[in-house]
DNA sequence: TTTTAGATTTGATCCATGTCAAAATTTAAA
DNA sequence: TTTAAATTTTGACATGGATCAAATCTAAAA
């Protein structure tokens, strides 16, 4: 049996570290060096998440800013008369909670036992003025995030249903492959539902396209949520 | 005849100052002080575009970024096998030209005769260094068109024809709204076939659902391209 | 003003995806 | 293990918006 990190809970505590921090060369913790590393992590508090518990809820007051270290989460709004739209799923190494006004503007909820580190704002904030290679890179970040944003309104507005899947799986790929991770098989942690509510199709629909997209050999499933691609390029760009 | 800003062609160069700018209170430069503001006008250079001229394409190297001074333009990305599709609209004050990566990710066309400020990339971020709460700026407002691009998401994901376009109107009301414009009747500087794309609709759908909102009383139009609005919730959130 | 090319609207038909229903599978509970 | 609940898949049918075609309308050019 291998054994992963995610084995590894006794002492956990103690290789806590930002220093020994797996996603910190990803995160905005990743242009730091050793000395002002610690003065930020004097900032940060650990959250845990069980599954499908909140981070926040869209309309709160932002008092605190996220990094992902473990597990993932859904970003989702919802309308004034109730329809829900997920406008993004999260990974390690994910900055959160960024607004451009006083509340956010979406709600965030975990996909799975996720791990937090928490910041509040002010103080997080005042460490910007300190160190500004640090807003810097949140700046990169954002404009990264804005860019996926992008693709997801082309996603949308020009693919067909086969496409959208076919994408969506190349990016979780793609974010496991930023990570470290192997890049295939990539495991799903949301269920269809969500796919389904992120892609602006129902679970009908991707039921029935990856039924497709196996048949035609394009993936390989192993159970309902581990997927191996067999095309390697995303055709979009 | 009322006499329209647009009519004020001689002299304009005179009057060109950045502390005379009509935008600059909702542009970033609108959080420096006169004798800041100084320094910062000696790195702006004018851009005049002709009508369907283009800023920059998806691809070019990032050289520079721009503000918005007048007019307007589309920025629309295209795929490998050709599609395209409209990702946002952009008017006087906005500012554009950031990206995550060392090339721009989409291309920016004028939809009239435009005037932007253009700024050496290099130059300008020499200057959010010695003046971070201009870089704290940008930062907002990158975080406000990643919560546009969000809602655009929405829309695509969860709306009808007919709340889409609707909810266009009313998202170009609010702008100028925060223009100072008069928010009705509105103006709409591009076609219907930018309108579709934008919309993920085809322009006969559009055409459809507009002869629907004008029957029901929802809007009234003047011509083809200026529309008043009855309705004055904007309904999603 | 008249002509002409382009843009917009309207009509007829089609199809990709939605909706509703039921069967099969997976996961959790007893 | 067995049972029950939830999730996923498959089937039959409906529909909103796309496509193709033609008729108007608008604005620029002659």
């Amino acid at each position: 049996m291998i054994r992963t990190n995610s084995n590894i809970v006794p002492g956990l505590k103690k290789c806590n570290k930002c220093i020994h921090c797996s996603v910190r060369m990803i995160a905005f913790c990743g242009v730091m060096e050793h000395q002002e590393l610690n003065k930020l992590e004097v900032l940060s508090r650990d959250k845990f998440l069980e599954k499908n518990e909140h981070a926040f809820f869209q309309g709160d007051k932002v008092t605190n800013y996220y990094n992902i270290r473990k597990g993932s989460l859904k970003i989702y709004k919802l309308s004034k008369d109730g329809r829900k739209q997920i406008i993004g799923f999260l990974f390690p190494g994910d900055f959160m909670g960024m607004s451009h006004e006083d509340s956010f503007s979406y709600s965030a909820e975990s996909l799975e036992k996720t791990m937090l580190c928490k910041f509040n704002k002010v103080a997080l904030e005042s460490f910007f003025i300190k160190f500004p290679e640090v807003e810097n890179k949140i700046l990169n970040l954002v404009n990264y995030e804005l860019s996926a944003a992008q693709d997801q309104i082309f996603l949308l507005g020009k693919c067909s249903a086969k496409e959208r899947l076919l994408q969506f799986f190349h990016n979780i790929s793609k974010q496991r492959e930023k990570l470290g991770w192997v890049e295939n098989p990539i495991h799903l942690p949301m269920p269809r539902s969500d796919i389904a509510n992120f892609l602006g199709l129902t679970i009908e629909t991707i039921s029935r396209s990856l039924s497709e997209l196996k048949s035609n050999n394009i993936i390989k499933m192993v159970g309902t949520n581990d997927i191996f691609l067999n095309v390697k390029e995303d055709f979009v760009y």
